[in-house]
DNA sequence: AATGACATAGAACACTGTTCGTAAAGGGCG
DNA sequence: CGCCCTTTACGAACAGTGTTCTATGTCATT
């Protein structure tokens, strides 16, 4: 028999035997172009998230991409949060690990979540997806395995290694999550998405008496590209741990 | 004329001046045991929540739980992401700001952090609406005035501690939502949710080979308690941080 | 007393994820 | 070759969601 989406489900989480079994065969559509398979949902599904955000990728939109029924997809997907866990394990499986080196372990570390980071942005919204998944993912595991063998490299202790990797992955993510909901906030709100910076400064400095730090280092609070609050926050963890 | 919805949310972002009057009308229902204003959606809304959790907290829900109809609701709120700021904006008032200490200046922003680790917490999954909340609160302000004011007592510069302030509110936020994730992913998956701590111990051990640092260390994986990890990474970006 | 303002809802709209039942296509078998 | 039976595909529908339109009943005011 041909795995069931169920199976397949399993099978990603390390608990059933691989199951092989290609099974082409064809429905009543005949000779279409795809044959809707798994892979043919994950890319336009990417597609999606990729043009108009995370938000936009429902069953209906990515059916009708897929010039099909929402019904059809459930024959491949269990539901949308084993789409979403789809997704977010075949971005992992974009990350490429180095191999751990103990006298760059550091800038080694950040290489790993600076590609998760920028993985993120390219489709906004999906960290989402990540806070929603379960952690027994094996492509997540393996971005897991890596970064633990980076810091085990690096001379930290196991225990001060683990928990790092949790902060580091829990802060990547929620970084990417607030970038993305704060660009989709700023390009639907109002028509002139241009005076952010300007405007949130300005907004700081006209406030009440009662916020005299927020109004006097307003321009501190509103400061920074998007990449200098995420590398100060990275470098805040990593220098706070006791490498070699 | 009595303040609309959009009023109050303007006047809750410093961006209208304030508008009196009380406006004591009643409706169609007479006199019903209590006029629904703003305070009691608001007091209802978070029963619901600290009982059944954020994605309980329907229009819908909060209407019954009001013995009324989803579209009441809208003449004193503007929509379900106004509601949320108001919630979040609630919470964030009932956090009690010391006065800065240049002595105490570390446990005093921990103070901060665990409040509102505390209060996240204590309403399951309320932690989504936070990131989805713009920034520009008058009470979610509030705290960051605080926050700023004990870090600039600590003696940071005014550009390190304005980034601080958001590293932390976002790590902050990002904890309490996967608490909660995982919370409810584990109490509705299946019916013994107690072998939670064992159970992913056990899978970490069963990964094949080529997870050589994960089977090794799964106990530090899966190891320490919620607030072992809070206070771990809290500890790990204050110790970054060059304090007096 | 009549009037107009206003909080209150009932019903409906456009969505969402998901499932049921059915129809079409292909391979294995007699 | 022709039949059956598994597998895939999909239209229709269900139970939800946030939100809006419209009408209704009640109050304070003229």
């Amino acid at each position: 028999m041909s795995p069931t989406p169920e199976q397949r489900r399993a099978a990603r989480h390390q608990l059933g035997t691989a199951t092989a079994a290609p099974a082409t065969r064809r429905g009543p559509s005949g000779g279409r172009k795809k044959p809707i398979t798994v892979e043919a949902i994950i890319s336009t599904a990417f597609g999606i998230v990729e043009r108009e955000g995370y938000d936009a990728l429902t069953m209906r939109r990515l059916a009708t991409e897929l010039e099909t029924g929402p019904a059809s997809l459930y024959a491949h997907v269990v539901n949308k949060d084993d789409l979403d866990e789809l997704l977010i394990g075949r971005l992992c499986a974009e990350i490429t690990l180095p191999t751990p080196d103990p006298a760059t372990w550091r800038a080694q570390i950040i290489s790993v979540c600076t590609q998760l980071r920028d993985q993120y942005l390219r489709f906004p919204g999906i960290s989402r997806a990540t806070f929603a998944a379960a952690p027994s993912n094996l492509d997540t595991l393996r971005v897991g395995e890596g970064m633990l063998a980076i810091l085990l490299a690096g001379g930290l202790a196991p225990q001060v290694a683990a928990w790092a990797i949790d902060s580091l992955n829990l802060y990547v993510n929620a970084f990417c999550l607030e970038v993305s909901v704060a660009r989709t906030r700023r390009s639907s709100s109002e028509d002139d998405w241009v005076l952010s910076h300007a405007e949130a400064l300005e907004r700081f400095a006209a406030l009440p008496e009662d916020f005299p730090q927020t109004k006097r280092y307003a321009a501190e609070l509103t400061g920074g590209t998007v990449t200098d609050r995420f590398d100060f926050t990275i470098g805040l963890m990593l220098d706070g741990l006791p490498g070699a």
